[in-house]
DNA sequence: GTCGCGATAGACTGATCGGTATAGACGGAT
DNA sequence: ATCCGTCTATACCGATCAGTCTATCGCGAC
């Protein structure tokens, strides 16, 4: 490993970890089983984390840009209302097989407060999806854009819960009309 | 212990096990805590209980019934719209200290379909939830009583997950105010 | 009075948990 | 040539996990 390079295997072991906690929870799967199907030696995982709380917190961390790029990029993809878009957006990640509902949703319902900064990088990006909201609002010249992007956060979180434990990706379409009429309601006509 | 007689054991160790599991979590939890904290012996739960699996479906079947119970009632006890009353009585759940959000959300969340009989439960649970809000769209004359269940049912959902991430009992009334929207998009007016 | 049911205490299993200790191997930079 | 950062293997720690076993006790029913 040359000496400014990033270590690959900091990388192949949160590329697991993001697997496996997304999957089966991060109570449910051990540190030896993430060193084991990275690859990589125990100690090594303690050589780039100096904890599994850490590397909890990590995970989260790049989770959290990882999917805000994605939905950034899903809705620009899309013609007609950007606000509509996140809702199409929503749907087809819905069908992806290894869908499992919001990861930090799920996080914070396993961990609570017992992993504070967990639950710190959680509501941080929760904020985040209502300021990303709050822009596209701005953008379509809703008059509060803040109040109306707090009660559509309502709706996509809604809807990744409801689509997760029903199983059924078709929610996304529930919750594109829902939000539709919340949009109307604030003076804006829906145009697609 | 008379013959016939329920067993009080079981029932004080269904109370210690929904505090705990509900603020700590299924998987943060262990049996012999459970059982110390009852105050009864680890062989009691047992004898109770085949396996502590059996004893989160008891207790997530019991919480179905007295969640559901607890909303009927804080809804019927206000005046004006039965719909929006929902949304207030979330709003008082969400002021409770011990908050942490749904206990099905949680339970799904962390356990997944390593406990399909949990799974199930919490299904059934979201389908009562959805029911139920689909009852009383009916009796305010909804022409499309569970189209509109289903998009209130993701306010419902998307409120007490929010109130429980950022820990502010007032996202019920945006919740409310949206919910306000959602039923004018149905052609009925808010009357509270 | 005795039978059976609910419950008791406490020791025990094998597995897994997060985390540590030790000591060495490899390769690039100096 | 040597040093350092990365990574390796392996063994180990005390704690906790879910679950079992044994042996006994209190008490109400009959």
């Amino acid at each position: 490993m040359a000496r400014g390079e990033k270590a690959d295997s900091r990388r192949r072991i949160l590329d697991t970890a993001a697997e496996l906690f997304y999957r089966e929870g991060v109570r449910g799967v051990g540190v030896d089983r993430i060193a084991a199907e990275s690859g990589v030696a125990k100690m090594t995982l303690y050589y780039q984390f100096r904890s599994k709380d850490e590397l909890v917190a990590a995970w989260l961390r790049r989770r959290d840009e990882e999917w805000m790029s994605w939905l950034e990029s899903a809705v620009e993809r899309r013609d007609g209302s950007r606000l509509l878009a996140v809702f199409d957006a929503l749907g087809e990640w819905f069908e992806t097989p290894s869908f499992r509902g919001c990861t930090f949703i799920n996080a914070h319902a396993e961990l609570g407060s017992s992993h504070p900064a967990a639950a710190e990088i959680v509501a941080s990006h929760k904020r985040s999806l209502a300021e990303y909201l709050a822009n596209l609002a701005r953008r379509e010249g809703v008059a509060e854009p803040d109040a109306l992007a707090r009660e559509l956060l309502l709706l996509v979180d809604g809807a990744i819960v409801t689509a997760s434990i029903q199983g059924d990706s078709r929610i996304a379409d529930d919750a594109r009309q829902a939000a539709a009429k919340v949009i109307a309601g604030y003076g804006l006509a829906a145009q697609a």
